[in-house]
DNA sequence: CCATGACATCGATGGATGTCAATTTATGGG
DNA sequence: CCCATAAATTGACATCCATCGATGTCATGG
């Protein structure tokens, strides 16, 4: 994984006043970019409820139809916020026959969540 | 801070087919309501840049003249990405004379992950 | 007392995003 | 072979959001 790439920079003179130079031991712009948009990805309350929802569910998956109900969000809807988990890298999608089962993709969260206490 | 909330529910008998009831040990509507603006806050690239270069500036302290120009927007714009932030409860924002300096808030990162990893 | 610099707020605009209705595709049963 | 169900896709619409320019405020210095 590993998008630390730190910027560094030869840490130039200390300014007098304001303004200093900074970025030195600051994450990179496209480091910012990749981890903005999984976060995004987690970053509305409907897709957090199915990630925890199709974590709590038995056997730790579950088919849009048992997501629709509780959530209060029409079929199409919930299909659309759950593909954008599946790009996000954060649930994989399997589909059996007539239904879809998504289920959380293993250390996705954690790796997501080490990233962001070293930002 | 603790925005921990654990909607517990008794953990209802599994169902033979599909559609089971959902939202066991899921996350409440509220609690994902309030982490969802938490994580809101931190999902663009430019917040977290900002993030990124208080915490790594001198002193852990940083001034908007010290950020403007390295990240390549105009002051307003990161003034308004900085307010943002101060008002998620990531940054502190202190005003000494002329010039305003923002501080990360020492856990916030931290128990922003982790309530991430126990969704 | 005015000029300047640092910062915040306001207003406007273009783009992204959430939502639903309608349609389409695919699977399984009669 | 046709119908019913489950899902995905499409299209349309409303809302939110990032960005910038202009303006306002406060402190400092000539």
């Amino acid at each position: 994984m590993s998008f630390i790439e730190i910027q560094t920079a030869p840490a130039g003179p200390a300014d007098a006043a304001c303004c200093a130079p900074a970025t030195r031991g600051a994450i990179g712009p496209e480091a910012a970019e990749k981890l903005a948009r999984s976060l995004k990805a987690l970053a509305d309350p409907a897709r957090l409820r199915l990630v925890s929802m199709v974590a709590a569910h038995a056997d730790a998956e579950a088919c849009v139809c048992d997501l629709t109900e509780p959530l209060g969000l029409s079929q199409p809807t919930v299909s659309h916020h759950l593909r954008v988990l599946v790009e996000a890298g954060l649930l994989t999608r399997d589909k059996r026959g007539t239904w879809a089962y998504y289920r959380l993709v293993p250390g996705a969260l954690d790796s997501l969540a080490a990233l962001l206490v070293a930002v």
